[in-house]
DNA sequence: TTTCAATATGCGCATATTGTGATATTCTAA
DNA sequence: TTAGAATATCACAATATGCGCATATTGAAA
């Protein structure tokens, strides 16, 4: 009865749960695709730091990576439109901090 | 026009990051109420780490805890119905692994 | 009070995560 | 070929996490 691959969900939210990383999904999704220096531009982080970030986010399958010239373009998963919204419609809990 | 805070989200996110811990969750929001007792055997790891992720979840807001004699029920905040369903119905991806 | 069951907490260790700085790769243009 | 822009990777220090074990707390019952 128990189909449910827990390790392989909380993988995916484990890769989302940075406020980077989410701040780069968030932003893919709703505006298309990046290159890695407009993402850079938006966050403030080091180039490094996002590329990693990103890297860590194209393991999960949660962004894809495409190449243009010397630029690469990220995409966020449209599969993950329905969890993101859920996410951000959460109201502030009054139990945190 | 920054109204999101990708902290707090990154921060709820992390805390339902984790195999056990989304089970947990999961099982609350399905079967309403459990003590301690009930999550630990499903989950078949010791009474002190099963103590640990709840008080993780409480800390978020994920759980909250309600005291009957000398067991602890605990339910799941109704509010993330939403983003459990959302998180359950991501297909399998094919760029992980 | 004592005892016991249920739950929580503190500690230690192994491991994972994060960011920075340096370096490597990849592509374009000259 | 060389130079330079865009991106990726490596190596490392700082910090966080996860779990087991021992111990503490809480409440019920004797």
């Amino acid at each position: 009865m128990e189909e449910i691959d827990y390790t392989e969900k909380a993988a995916l939210l484990k890769a989302l749960a940075h406020p980077v990383r989410l701040r780069i999904v968030h932003t893919l999704l709703r505006e298309g695709c990046h290159n890695v220096g407009c993402i850079e531009r938006g966050t403030g982080m080091s180039q490094s730091c996002i590329s990693q970030h990103l890297n860590r986010l194209r393991a999960v399958g949660a962004v894809t990576a495409e190449r243009q010239g010397n630029e690469v373009y990220y995409h966020a998963s449209p599969a993950l439109a329905g969890l993101i919204a859920a996410l951000l419609k959460e109201e502030e809990n009054p139990y945190a901090g």
